[in-house]
DNA sequence: ATAAAAAATTTACGCGCGTAAATTAGCGGT
DNA sequence: ACCGCTAATTTACGCGCGTAAATTTTTTAT
């Protein structure tokens, strides 16, 4: 029971007993008031409901709480997770997260950071597209806006780079299943979307020399964000040509993996480490799914947590004025063994 | 190369010969503007990259463009994907979409409609967590914003509901799989989040009975929005426990039915509609993701389109005052023939 | 107790645009 | 050429808040 509908800032400035430049002021940050002052302003904010019109907040304001989250494909589980988790650490953290998805599409990326500067973000945590991204349209945004680039690595734009260590995930998991059994193969995309892509293929290679094994590389075919399909179809291709040389298969990520099980399923290839399998499948990237698939995958895991914590941290600073020089930081990954491989 | 910089409304009205309340009234609705005057605007704008501030914008307007998306679960493929549908829809039709997620937290669901409040938006798209939902929170919202409820209905609430027509969803594949083998029993969560699920197995039971065969409907405990874990631990406990009393079985909805495939497989049951298979599982919601399960699932799709067309047009056709009385829209689905039954 | 420092208040202006009312210019039809 | 209508212009005010400068009050330190 409201005891009168507050309708401004002055209104509530007057009913709080407090003058309405103090109360801009604890609302831009309650810290900046006496304590005695921000108890009171904040009994009557309990008591009248009252909160500032964000539009009139903004348009002066040079610097919004505003933040971006940008992802290139929200329909994919593992960037709706992060996404989530960013979310949060930017409400607790005092500021006004808003999501955005590419939603695969380059031309929507564009959009999307247009849209976006019209919001004057205080900062913008950004996994860009990667391969197809307009370089030049995020090298200007870079520019005018705070931005973190995570997930995919894009030159040294914006204020740092937050991500996992592929060349650690694929050592690690081709470390694992050379110990285990026969030295995998790689199977990946022709054109990945993602840069991730080829450090992961690099590292196979180098992992592979130095275990003096001699690696071998399956290259499918398939454009755009459909990986479970270019999988699946690429799976198929691969296993009616022969084109597998050893009985165990790294998939460069968790969703090509997914589509290479359902080939292996629909080719009555049966997949596991078992004995009565044919075949060892392993993915890497921890997607929110791999528990789930049959058998369930083997992979290797982004340290969500720790990458959207230090991605969020690392934005803040920059926006508090504790800039520090561009940096690239990439968090290692965790082995889930699980029955695929 | 913008010859100048155009700062606010009033410099661009100068630039374009326009006088501004003619370009405010353009960006309202250029077609509210005579033919000749709207091409000498949109010339200025090409060649003064001119965008009018929304913060200002909005801040007088009575109505905004702004559209509020909310789902329930943004991390599931479903709702990422419909929203993905609804979001383009909003754009094409001029409106700015917003997308939030209510994270499977009814007080997560509060917050967001709270902060969807502060941007006064023209209309909202609501997918409710369904029984979990703070009910008088969605109804005092509903009075106050324009809003469409789909996906999942709760009482007569806002200005229509649209979602898929889950009696049948489910009588037709319950057809499907009584035409084609054993008839099947019924997989559900016994407190599901949604309620789309007590429809389902209403359905179940009606359809059996018409076909004359008994029912059996199998609910399993687990809380949350985990639906492929419940339905994994779920389906361990009924295998073990001799739970299923024919070889065919219907999953009130695909995530479960992911989570039962996996059960199977951990089991070491053969799942398919082949002779070599000792059960068969069907899910329903055509989920993204079910054409990549072991085998591929058997169900029954949403048709994305048409709900998240008929969404859109309803809402859109309210805000621009075409109200209707409430009406509530179900939308027929498609049987998806695939491996597992 | 007193001075210095910190916080709050008063006063006042501006942001960029919405919008209303009265006026003027442009258009088609006869 | 005239009338009637629609569209555009001029003028003017207001929205809700940010913010700066000058002043007063409160707190802290000595």
């Amino acid at each position: 029971m409201p005891p009168r509908e507050i309708r401004n800032m002055d209104e509530f400035a007057a009913v709080s007993g407090i003058s309405r430049p103090t109360v801009s002021k604890y609302f831009h940050n309650p810290d900046s008031v006496r304590q005695s002052t921000r108890a009171r302003i904040e009994a009557a904010i309990e008591q009248y409901d009252y909160r500032p019109n964000i539009f009139a907040m903004n348009q002066n304001r040079k610097l919004t709480k505003n933040v971006g989250i940008v992802v290139p494909l929200l329909a994919d589980p593992y960037f709706a997770e992060i996404a989530r988790n960013l979310e949060q650490r930017c409400i607790v953290a005092g500021y006004s997260p808003t999501l955005f998805s590419a939603h695969g599409d380059p031309e929507q990326e564009v959009a999307v950071l247009n849209n976006l500067r019209a919001l004057k973000p205080a900062g913008v945590l950004l996994a860009p597209l990667g391969r197809a991204s307009d370089t030049d349209v995020l090298a200007k945004f870079c520019e005018d806006v705070p931005t973190l680039i995570f997930d995919s690595s894009v030159a040294e734009l914006g204020i740092a780079f937050v991500g996992s260590d592929n060349q650690q995930f694929t050592a690690h998991i081709t470390d694992y299943l050379c110990r285990t059994g026969e030295p995998p193969c790689f199977f990946e995309m022709k054109n990945p979307a993602n840069p991730n892509a080829h450090r992961r293929r690099h590292a196979y290679l180098a992992a592979m020399e130095k275990f003096g094994h001699s690696p071998h590389v399956i290259s499918v075919a398939g454009e755009g964000w459909g990986f479970e399909e270019i999988g699946r179809v690429g799976g198929h291709d691969a296993f009616a040509r022969n084109l597998f040389p050893t009985n165990t298969i790294l998939c460069s990520n968790d969703r090509l993996a997914i589509g290479l099980l359902t080939a292996s399923y629909e080719r009555g290839i049966t997949v596991g480490r078992g004995d009565g399998s044919t075949v060892r499948i392993a993915g890497q990237d921890g997607h929110p799914h791999s528990r789930y698939t049959c058998p369930p995958l083997t992979t290797i895991s982004h340290d969500y947590d720790a990458v959207s914590k230090h991605a969020a941290d690392t934005l803040f600073a920059a926006i508090e004025g504790n800039a520090e020089r561009w940096q690239s930081t990439r968090i290692e990954g965790r082995l889930i063994l699980r029955d695929s491989a």
